[in-house]
DNA sequence: GGCGTGATTTTTGTGCACAATCGCTTCCCG
DNA sequence: CGGGAAGCGATTGTGCACAAAAATCACGCC
């Protein structure tokens, strides 16, 4: 909408490594917003740009342009001549992301129950019904997915690029949070929420939404727990590779799931 | 708080201008950020990064790297092999942000409502009262400032430096476009709004305050008219020395106004 | 006379080489 | 044996030169 143009750029990469280059710069950006956001990577982890370029098989100057702006976007904490490093998103800032999100999320509820459309409750009926079903089967991966989509839809139907780019910026925080300090438990109570706040959305509720919401979130922040999880677990380049083939295949096919990529990247 | 460093750094401009020289990074882009906001410039304008470099008297990389995170701010477009423009603000975009504005300060007062001390109260007491002195003494600059001040008061006051960012970069960009499209009338309503706003969160009236906060921001956009000012104005070469000249005396006296300059340009 | 095509020129994008800085190691002295 | 300072290796920052792309202009053709 307004904004930049950053368009694919043609690909030049004349590449020292095994000539798995070919990447350009939006995708490496995707690429680290999805791996930052995952939250698979520890807290305070050094990303050396030479390291990353030969990764990606790219110049240096490239990863350091979207190392900064990653930076920019607070997902990387960059240290003036030291280099970028992984946040570690501790509970004191979960609690202002979650306050944030309590803030803003309120907003937006408001807003939908004065002007969500018909079809749109009905879209919003039938993801509460799959996030049950999915929690029904006893499919976490796939609940956990649609739970956190549920707010990205949410901010959606508002119809409004910034509203949802600072939603998407948030819930995308969030998610970090959780993937990091979530227990196990306590995921069951998190569908009747959201139905809770779809029912008062529903009724064009405003009142009952906004309180729906806004307990909805304080009982997430809630759940999370101080579990100093060290998970060393595996090297970057493992980490990063899967990520690259994922996101090749994903880009192979058709542009289906391209949206949930969006979302997840924040897009601008 | 969380974030970069990116601390000033030493000056080594070698400088082929008029030793007008050591500006740092962080200095440019709070010029730029100002005079962008304050909607001097015509829409539109391109920004040529050779041009900027000599008026700056640094090389262009520094330019470059300050107009690439202008266009990531939204600040600017950065069109892809032809550089960046100002931005044209069209009332299309007006009712965006307007509405952006409405949803995320609706779910600001509905927080300050149940969380404001005495002492935020009485400061905003005090600051109502500004205003209406100021309008009093149809002293209009100061009346302007202090309307603006006013939301970001309330930005302030929630206590969250991620609402409190996402408040001042909706907050610029409407003072970009009241800049632009204001209607010499219709100014002496605005304070009253925000004394009602003031009186609904003092009372801890959170449906009021969101009621009147709503409104309030529904009839600013409302004065907006699309009024096709062609002022081709003065010079970029003169606004950008006129800029620098007050960011320079600004910068020579103690940190006073640090803050509201700090408010302009989106403090990370 | 208008318009399309091609050369020129201006402007942006990118790789590279060097400079500056930081953390670490080692060596010297108390 | 311990502390501090200087040297060293590694990593990031920055200017520069060149390459690519777009806009402009000029020329010829319809």
């Amino acid at each position: 909408m307004l904004g930049w143009t950053d368009g694919g750029r043609s690909v030049r990469g004349r590449s020292n490594a095994v000539e798995t280059s070919g990447m350009n710069e939006a995708a490496i950006h995707t690429i680290l917003s999805r791996l930052l956001l995952g939250g698979s990577l520890p807290g305070g982890m050094k990303l050396g740009e030479h390291r990353l370029a030969e990764l990606f098989g790219v110049s240096r100057e490239r990863i350091r342009k979207v190392l900064h702006r990653l930076g920019h976007e607070r997902l990387l904490e960059i240290v003036k001549n030291r280099g970028a490093f992984t946040i570690e998103p501790d509970l004191r800032e979960g609690r202002v992301v979650y306050e944030a999100r309590r803030i803003l999320e309120s907003g937006m509820v408001a807003h939908l129950a004065d002007h969500l459309t018909e079809a749109q409750i009905e879209r919003l009926r039938d993801h509460v019904d799959a996030e049950a079903d999915a929690l029904r089967r006893g499919d976490q991966a796939t609940w956990q997915k649609l739970s956190a989509e549920f707010h990205f839809l949410l901010a959606e139907m508002i119809g409004n690029p910034i509203v949802q780019r600072q939603a998407h910026e948030l819930i995308g925080r969030t998610i970090m949070l959780v993937k990091r300090y979530e227990t196990t438990l306590g995921s069951a109570c998190g569908c009747e929420e959201h139905r809770l706040i779809f029912k008062a959305l529903a009724g064009r509720e405003r009142g009952r939404a906004v309180k729906a919401m806004s307990s909805h979130l304080s009982l997430v922040e809630t759940r999370l727990r101080p579990i100093v999880c060290d998970d060393a677990g595996p090297s970057l380049e493992t980490l990063l590779e899967e990520a690259i083939a994922a996101f090749r295949t994903e880009q192979g096919e058709g542009a289906s799931a391209r949206r949930a990529a969006d979302a997840a990247t924040a897009p601008r």
